[in-house]
DNA sequence: CGTTCGTCAAGAGCAGTGCTCTCGGTTTTG
DNA sequence: CAAAACCGAGAGCACTGCTCTTGACGAACG
């Protein structure tokens, strides 16, 4: 590893300080980023942006790569700090951690889990990180039948349906039973919705008591699946 | 009711057709809806479709208003469509009719759920209008209780969550117990986020009988709320 | 019936946008 | 040391929402 130029360190700079500039831009402005207000904040041209990054779209790429990786970090850790065979404490801690993370930067969750930008398709690079806080849900499913605590042996999913769930099982790379896998995704499918509602929507305004709201919703979907208390 | 002179008429029917021209651009641009494309759609300037509409939002607020009554009705329809005794199955296609208008109108869904658009805030006139699909689905569990087919005495939630959510069961006008009142808005959650996966997501991509999951999803939901068979 | 008033489409124009290209100047590289 | 790569600035294109003015048309009133 040779040691990068100094023209390579001061372009990690700037482009560090793009994006930077960019998410400050992001959480006042919302989605529609203005190339110009970006250049216009860094003392540059607005053409100048454009040596750092080909177009309006890849810096929105960009900053969608960091944000899924910032939420899966913070998601995954929230788990990894808990007690491994407190399965339904794993549960509530992956689920305020994601909470937490979009309250704290609605925007990028927005970027990340709202309406898509028209002309925008997200690259591949995204689908591995966008995976990482389902997967982190599902590997606490994963534990809890590999620990014998979660036995869903006595449910069977109807047919056409067993071998898609099966299959997005291997995709994920969880070993758990597909019914199992199918309550699991309506957590996270149910939590995805809790956090759009409270950040999107307005019915939550009159529940003032929001993380209540958000435990009991969450500890409602840990029933479902079955999770037990430690 | 006088007849509406002809100048009236002429001008809603220009309002109808703005809207129209509007819907289309929508279904393919998405949510950065050009007044300038769709008033050459229509072959006029610009400037005149300022005569019908003060700005651009104020064209959105009409679109996402029509968009909210079409849901309603949609959802009211497959409600009242089934027998009323039959929880479960109202429950199941009230969830499919709110699921087949966002894939037959994904735009003017993105434009209901999806991240709202940055400077736009949504006028005190929809939220009535938008309230009504979740209020159709608790209108399925005050009939289970007041037909004595739900039963969710045994459960009460901790204070600070019972008041709050018993006044949310006031602001809809529906008499459901709080506890219950909960499971319902998990549902009602859980299918939001259902639809806003297949819709926006890509994670859907690999379960290619969507119809299926779509049904055991909101089973399970039908599952935790206790809503009886037929 | 004729006049006045309200409404309408059109056009010019402003400030802003993403993006492309060219032009000098600097830095890295062979 | 020269060649090549890189960089910022500026001009310019096509587009956007929106405002203002102008001239024409239809409807209501005297």
């Amino acid at each position: 590893m040779v040691a990068p130029s100094l023209r390579a360190r001061v372009r990690a700079g700037m482009i560090d300080e793009i994006k930077a500039v960019a998410r400050r831009h992001l959480a006042t402005d919302g989605a529609n980023l203005s190339l110009r207000a970006v250049a216009r904040d860094m003392g540059m041209v607005s053409s100048a942006i454009y040596r750092y990054f080909p177009s309006r779209d890849d810096l929105l790429t960009a900053l969608i790569l960091d944000a899924y990786e910032a939420l899966g970090d913070a998601v995954e850790a929230a788990d990894a700090g808990t007690d491994r065979t407190d399965l339904r404490g794993r549960w509530h801690a992956a689920c305020r951690a994601a909470r937490a993370w979009a309250l704290a930067h609605p925007a990028e969750y927005a970027l990340l889990y709202g309406s898509p930008v028209p002309g925008y398709a997200a690259p591949d690079d995204t689908v591995a990180p966008a995976q990482r806080p389902p997967v982190t849900l599902v590997g606490i499913l994963r534990d809890g039948v590999a620990a014998g605590r979660l036995d869903p042996s006595g449910e069977e999913l109807p047919e056409p349906l067993r071998s898609d769930v099966a299959e997005l099982a291997a995709l994920l790379a969880v070993e758990v039973p597909p019914a199992l896998l199918a309550r699991g995704m309506s957590g996270w499918t149910q939590l995805f919705g809790l956090i759009s509602f409270e950040l999107f929507g307005r019915i939550n305004r009159t529940l003032p008591h929001r993380d209540e709201y958000f435990d009991h919703q969450t500890g409602l979907m840990a029933d479902l699946i079955g999770l037990p208390a430690a």
